[in-house]
DNA sequence: TTCGTAGTTGAACAGTCGTTCAACTGTTTG
DNA sequence: CAAACAGTTGAACGACTGTTCAACTACGAA
C-alpha cells in the first residue's frame, strides 16, 4: 500500500473520510467553480456587474463610471463576456453590456449579505 | 473643467451614468466583496469548503483527502480563517476546522447551479 | 472617400498568488 | 526528560493576472 505522492501524511479519521470523499465533485467542477468565482474576485470587475445590474451601459459610459480607460473596461468585459456572465448588442458605434441572466445578481447579493454583519 | 486622469473618454448618456452612479457602493465595498469572492476562486479552497460543508475535518485528513500536504492546506485554512470562513476547535493534537456559517454553502450552491446549465 | 469616435486586441510590465521546503510550536506518550 | 506526530509559519520560486500602451477594426458623419 503505497502513499499518495504529494501527501506526508495518513487519514486519521477513515470512516469521516471516506463518507465524505463519495460526496465530492469531479476536480473538473471545482476548477469550473473556481474560474466562475475568480471573475468576481476583482473588485473592478464586481464594480461592472454592479453597475450593469442596475442598467445597460456603453463601454465609454462604464469607462467614465469607473475612472479608468475604455482598454481596461474592455479587457474585463471580455472575460466577462467569455464565461457568460455579459452580453452584449452593438447598436452603431456603441456597443451596449448587460448582465446574462439573474445569477450575477443573487452571487453579489450573497456575498454582500456575507460582508455585512 | 479637466478630464479625469484615468479615463480618456467622454460620458455619452450623462442621465445613465448619473442614475447609476448614485446606485454604486463605496470603493471600500466593493474591494471587501472582492476579497471574499477571491477566496473561492481557487479550486483547493473550494474544495476544502465544500468538503467540509459535509463533515468538520482536521488538517491531516483533509489533506489526504485532497492528495496535497499539510502545509499547502493549512496555508489555505489561515485564509479562510481571516476572512471568517471557517471556525476551528483543538481537540489534543488535533485541530478540527468547519464552516463558520452557512453563506459559505449557499455561494458555493449558487454558484454550481451557473455552471450546471 | 476621409475624419473622428467607440471599441477591441496583443504584448509587456509589475504586482499578486499558491505551493514547496525547512524550521518551528504544541500536545501526547513513554 | 525525549521522541513522535499534528499543525503552523515565513521565505522563495514559478505561475498567473490586471493595467497600460500602441495599433488596430467598425461604424457614422461630412
Amino acid at each position: 500500500m503505497e502513499k499518495q505522492p504529494q501527501c506526508e501524511c495518513e487519514v486519521i479519521h477513515a470512516d469521516v473520510v471516506q463518507a465524505v470523499q463519495q460526496q465530492l465533485l469531479d476536480q473538473d467542477a471545482y476548477i469550473a467553480l473556481a474560474t466562475l468565482f475568480k471573475l468576481f474576485g476583482d473588485s473592478t470587475r464586481v464594480r461592472i456587474l454592479h453597475a450593469l445590474e442596475q442598467h445597460e451601459l456603453c463601454v465609454c459610459d462604464l469607462a467614465a463610471l469607473l475612472g479608468m480607460t475604455k482598454s481596461a473596461i474592455s479587457h474585463q468585459l471580455k472575460s466577462l463576456r467569455l464565461s457568460r456572465l455579459v452580453k452584449y448588442r452593438r447598436d452603431g458605434q456603441n456597443v451596449y453590456y448587460s448582465l446574462a441572466d439573474d445569477h450575477v445578481k443573487k452571487i453579489i447579493d450573497m456575498g454582500y449579505e456575507h460582508i455585512s454583519e
